[in-house]
DNA sequence: AATACTTCTTGTCATATGGCAAGAAAAGAA
DNA sequence: TTCTTTTCTTGCCATATGACAAGAAGTATT
């Protein structure tokens, strides 16, 4: 039950001491085994994590049932359908453990708590949503203006761990491009 | 200086008397001429609008100098560079009136200060933030799983006055085509 | 080690969309 | 109105990427 990770998500920075003792008794470690899922399509969100170790994966199903990844998560990460979890309907995503997984977890009612009683938390919060809002234009307009193989290389720069330790096919449905296709990017960019 | 228009915004179900009173005399009126600049690149985001008439353009530039389009705004609709507004770093985008514009401006410390000190504002601005999260995702996960043609079909149903006044060439960078592509969509769609 | 299963590679061919350029149409300026 | 500029359409050809299928390589299971 070493909390440790946790102060380094709440810095001494950020919060207080005082604040700290408030906000990281509140998360409960919970791990998950491969495959597991963090969060099942349908389901609404009453909890969100940050990870400890592991990798996660977040997919969307398209009409014709493909899935498509949506993100990946890794060490440090906080892993969270964010309309869910705050608009409380039902999520259109699957979340699920690509590997074992260690998380510390914190429920939606709980979270409130904090977020309305401690400015520091909410600030820190709305930069968290901010930040993911950022990531996400920046892969939408990368999907516009780059072609596959500059978004592969991009990713390959920018999270060389997931590109290390998750299956082509779902890399490729992140990028946008098939598998096919990525396995002749990851040749050609090999022989450069 | 009618105010009714913000009085939609911050509406009875969501706010008290009291709290209305405390935030809508907040917004100033602003008003912009076609082709006038809400924000430009590279400044900081010190302020935000809601739109009471005209019709606004969000875009970004990528590196040959082409400009993207990443929204659309009109009536109602909240504008706001979420990243540059929060994490008070400079935009990347330009936001651009498309015609003369009827705007309401809130500044950022004006903001922080309702923020921290209204629970049902902070609510609604993180319920807003989340919604611009989630369409821009939904947005995203369309330009994976759908041809060009129906990204149109689609923002025709769902934007239709988008569509009817906004330059074909500034919808297809939205829509990640060429103008020339999207012209044909549209012969297409025409004859069907 | 042998079997089954999933993931990755590679070939062939198809197709959606891009690039470029020339007009046509529409909008704005004089 | 006339002129100018911008926006839109259309033709021709190029190309990035998809679809499908077969085999290879890797991983898991017994």
């Amino acid at each position: 039950m070493n909390q440790d990770f946790l102060y380094n998500i709440f810095t001494d920075k950020k919060f207080s001491k005082e604040e700290q003792a408030q906000i990281i008794p509140k998360f409960k470690r919970i791990e998950f085994s491969k495959n597991e899922f963090l969060l099942e399509e349908g389901k609404i969100a009453n909890r969100y994590f940050f990870i400890e170790s592991g990798f996660v994966r977040s997919y969307a199903t398209d009409l014709e049932g493909n899935d498509i990844s949506t993100n990946f998560y890794s060490f440090g990460d906080i892993v969270i359908d964010w309309p869910s979890f705050f608009l409380r309907t039902p999520t259109k995503e699957n979340i699920q453990a690509l590997t074992d997984c260690v998380c510390w977890q914190l429920d939606f009612e709980t979270f409130q708590q904090l977020f309305h009683s401690i400015e520091a938390f909410r600030e820190n919060g709305r930069t968290t949503l901010v930040g993911s809002y950022f990531e996400l234009k920046r892969h939408s307009i990368s999907m516009i203006t780059d072609h596959a193989k500059d978004r592969y290389k991009r990713l390959m720069r920018e999270k060389p761990l997931i590109v290390q330790h998750i299956s082509l096919k779902q890399i490729a449905t992140y990028l946008g491009v098939t598998d096919t296709s990525l396995s002749r990017i990851r040749k050609e960019i090999a022989s450069e």
